[in-house]
DNA sequence: GTCTTCACG
DNA sequence: ACGTACGTGAAGACT
């Protein structure tokens, strides 16, 4: 008995099945990896599978094969590959090369052919056989050696069928090598192969599994039924016999293989994981066993101990010109790392006669001295340090943001790949979960090299940052905008907003009593017990056992979304309690509840605001999102009552009035949109009165809310589409009142065509303010995605415009606060909204800084008009 | 961890 | 024909 063992992997097929059948993905650099990873996903199932010892995998090439000598038209019509999967075969052999898998690929032959000849040599040397291929075509080389697997994905899932010889039998009706006869038989659309008209996979199976092989049941035609059927292979039996050939998997091409070359080594090499690192394929990096490859600088690593060895430190960075700073906290400070020359990396721990405030202390001195001070996360440092020299102070994660908005992360990592080509391990392959504290006790090697990684990065990236800075025009927007910003949100955050801890108690506890009620009340109209908050049994309920009309459909099941459920109403009257239990579900869980988890000894919610996050320059909140709290219902906008000042203080409230319609006013330059703005007080209303040409006093509501939906619509990026689902209406009619919109605003037209057209050629958008957004889903071949990016380049320049203006406002209105020394603070925003926890005797200068700073932030060619109101809750001031 | 739903601008 | 309005974050169910 001979246990050796081989996988063959039909490469192209592989990566066509991993391509279509997996959603789109990209790595930080846009590279579309979809298929790649499927590929990977496949090849460690199978190899965890099987124990191989062997492993090789075939691609086709461009060049003609003997088909096509053979049959001109051979994979004739055959579709280019899209752009998206073209990219990535050569990633892919990248990849396999880098795991030592050895790849063969032959001018004339396909990758079928290869495989099938090694398949054969391999059975012939004792060897079992794993080929793995998408395509069935492949079965013909099945036997009782040689098995078969074509990996499916299923929801997400990878699940393999297996064949061997008796299983092509079983699910066939047919011998492996008989499938040929039956594909030449029925043709084969995808590669142009003609078949026999008429003659379709039944009636192929029957003639095959009676007569053995086409030649055979040519013999006997005069028996072959039906009449058409016989009559079809009659005509067209010397095309049946070259498509025989054609779907002949060769198995004697002349290539130079030798199974040594073939065995498996270790796949995860240092090179494989740079490979995966760069490919952001996260979820295989725990396969890597390898201790991480350390890098040049990490020599220069160094803890400082002993004060006069720290102050010799500190000593000499006083000299630097710039230097990157990451403060170590563990509770309190622990540490801090800094780095001020390619050699000059080192960590000070807080302990003896260094204490925190020493270190502090010293690192402030460094900040006043050098040119640039330079940070990853500049708002956690602002808790030990002080305003530097204007300008100074510099965030390489803010500036990353800026160069390129879509990433999902600007850790130091992320920065050392990008900026500086040095792949280095995160936090987490370095630390895992181990506090910093914990990290420096058990593994004090891993630790300096995770701090002093992070101060050197600050460190090294920054020049790069900012020199790309200038070079894309947005010094101004970091220098002016966004470095400013840290402190105001910094400043924000510490504030934080003081909520009513026993008024929440009693809003939640009175939502719980309907809750209950509701819950009664629908488990006896559904007749049963069930999971309301499941839509999956809430779907069966509905739509199964209540026989509801099913509308829309999710990849799961039915969909249960509110806009379904409305249209439904109407049908059965558990319909409208299931909305109002959703409703106040959510206010309980998310608001009652989630809120209460967040109140600090101070009994106020300190909420984060991050810069970082959004594609636009919106700025977002999170633990608790502080941007998202109910207000368009009256039952949920209660909940604001409880968000309250402290004694002798106010709130005071002001929000921009239509921003992003007067972004889009000055943007497009449409006369008659700027004139209608600057002198309209009701926005939608003039617009309906103008598109449907009707006297200002004369238009009804319904078309004043038609109005509203074709504004926004404008700002999304318009399509008939969108518009239709926001109105209800059909898409035609939707059509109608866009024309009719750019046929009043002609310049908005020629603007959002323009932006369309700039992203193309440029590949991004960018706002009056510099901020720039790429745009890669204008170049995919999927009309839904670069439907997507025509609508982006449309949007975002206008929600991007209004972030800056907002963010211009928040950082003067801030300033203004602090200048003044007014016990006022700015303690939310919300897209286009202020909240000021004003002093009781601040009240007009708070009023008037909002006002003209909020105005003042730009100079549109429309005025920017405020909102503003008093009170005594954030409820009341809105 | 992903999906669905729903809160906001 | 394809199948979408733009930008977010949190909770609960399910795998």
């Amino acid at each position: 008995m001979n246990d050796k063992k081989i996988v063959l992997i039909d490469g192209n097929s592989i990566l066509n099945r991993a391509f279509y059948g997996l959603p789109d993905l990209t790595n930080s650099e846009g590279l579309h990896t979809n298929a790649v990873f499927g590929f990977l996903s496949i090849l460690f199932k199978v190899l965890d599978e099987e124990h191989a010892d062997h492993l090789t995998v075939a691609f086709d090439r461009k060049e003609p094969t003997f088909r096509h000598e053979m049959f001109g038209d051979y994979k004739g019509t055959r579709k280019e590959m899209p752009e998206e999967l073209k990219e990535q075969v050569p990633v892919m052999k990248e990849v396999l090369k880098s795991m030592n898998v050895p790849v063969i690929e032959k001018a004339g032959y396909e990758a079928d052919d290869l495989i099938g000849t090694m398949a054969k040599r391999a059975e012939e040397e004792g060897y079992q056989v794993s080929v793995v291929s998408g395509d069935r075509d492949l079965l013909q080389l099945a036997t009782d050696k040689v098995k078969i697997r074509i990996p499916k994905t299923k929801k997400g899932r990878t699940e393999v069928e297996d064949y061997y010889a008796k299983d092509v039998l079983e699910a066939y009706q047919v011998s492996p090598v008989q499938i040929i006869e039956l594909k030449a038989l029925m043709g084969d659309q995808s590669d142009n192969i003609p078949g026999v008209p008429g003659i379709g996979e039944k009636t192929a199976t029957r003639i095959i599994a009676e007569y053995g092989s086409i030649e055979n049941a040519f013999g006997n035609v005069a028996d072959i039924k039906p009449n058409k059927a016989r009559e079809s292979l009659q005509n067209h039996y010397d095309m049946a016999q070259m498509s025989k050939k054609l779907a002949t998997i060769k198995t004697d091409c002349e290539i130079d293989y030798d199974f040594q070359e073939a065995e498996i080594g270790n796949l995860f090499t240092e090179e494989a994981y740079r490979q995966f690192k760069r490919l952001d394929f996260k979820n295989f990096m725990s396969r890597f066993e390898v201790e991480i490859p350390a890098n040049r600088v990490e020599g220069y690593f160094h803890k400082i101990t002993g004060f006069n060895e720290v102050e010799e430190l500190f000593a000499k960075a006083l000299e630097a010109e710039t230097a990157g700073f990451q403060f170590v906290e563990q509770g309190e400070l622990f540490g801090a790392a800094i780095a001020f020359g390619d050699k000059d990396i080192c960590f000070v721990q807080a302990q003896g006669f260094v204490t925190k405030e020493y270190i502090i202390d010293k690192i402030q001195k460094i900040l006043d001295t050098v040119k640039r001070a330079s940070f990853i996360n500049l708002k956690e440092a602002l808790i030990y340090i002080s305003p530097a020299n204007e300008g100074t102070l510099f965030d390489a994660g803010i500036a990353a943001y800026l160069l390129n908005p879509l990433k999902n992360s600007y850790e130091y990592e992320d920065l050392a790949k990008e900026y500086l080509s040095l792949l280095i391990p995160s936090r987490q392959d370095m630390l895992g979960k181990l506090s910093y504290e914990k990290a420096e006790e058990e593994k004090p090697e891993a630790f300096l090299n995770c701090v002093c990684y992070m101060a050197y990065v600050a460190y090294a990236a920054a020049g790069i940052l900012e020199e790309k800075l200038k070079e894309t025009g947005m010094e101004s927007l970091f220098r002016t905008v966004e470095m400013p910003l840290v402190q105001a949100i910094y400043d924000m955050e510490t504030a934080g907003i003081r909520v009513d801890k026993e008024q929440l108690k009693e809003y939640g506890d009175a939502l719980q009593v309907r809750i209950e009620e509701l819950e009664k009340e629908i488990y006896e109209a559904a007749g049963e017990q069930f999971n309301i908050n499941s839509p999956k049994q809430l779907g069966e309920i509905l739509f199964e056992r209540l026989k509801l009309p099913h509308a829309k459909k999710t990849k799961t099941g039915y969909s249960t979304a509110a806009d379904v459920l409305e249209k439904l109403a109407s049908e059965h009257s558990i319909v409208p309690m299931i909305l109002e239990y959703r409703q106040i579900t959510k206010l309980k869980s998310t608001y009652a509840d989630g809120l209460a988890n967040y109140i600090s000894e101070d009994g106020r919610i300190h909420g984060k605001f991050n810069q970082t996050i959004t594609a636009t320059g919106r700025i977002s909140s999170t633990e608790p999102n502080l941007q998202n709290i109910p207000i368009k219902m009256e039952l949920g906008r209660l909940i604001r009552k409880v968000f309250i000042p402290e004694q002798d203080y106010v709130m005071v409230d002001a929000d921009y009035s239509q921003i992003e319609l007067r972004v889009l006013a000055h943007l497009s330059n449409d006369e008659r949109l700027i004139k209608a703005y600057s002198d309209a007080k009701d926005i939608h209303r003039i617009t309906a009165s103008q598109v449907f040409h009707t006297p200002l006093d004369e238009v009804t509501p319904l078309q004043r809310s038609n109005a509203k939906a074709v504004n926004f619509g404008i700002v999304y990026g318009i399509s008939s589409f969108g518009l239709s689902q926001g109105l209800s209406i059909s898409r035609k009619e939707a059509g109608e009142y866009i024309n009719q919109y750019f046929e009043t605003y002609p310049g908005v037209k020629k603007f959002l065509d323009e932006a369309v057209e700039n992203a193309k050629e440029t590949g991004y958008v960018t706002t009056i303010f510099g901020r720039r957004r790429p745009v890669p889903e204008l170049k995919s071949s999927n009309f839904v995605q670069r439907s997507f990016g025509e609508r982006v380049a449309m949007n975002s320049p206008i929600q991007g415009a209004a972030a800056d203006i907002i963010k211009i406002a928040m950082v003067n209105v801030n300033k203004k606060i602090k200048e003044r020394k007014l016990k006022s603070r700015l303690i939310l925003q919300v897209h286009d909204e202020l909240l000021v926890e004003a002093h009781k005797d601040e009240v007009d200068q708070v009023r008037e800084i909002l006002l003209s700073e909020m105005s003042g932030a730009a100079d549109l060619a429309v005025p920017l008009e405020i909102d503003m109101h008093t009170g005594d809750s954030w409820y009341e001031a809105k």
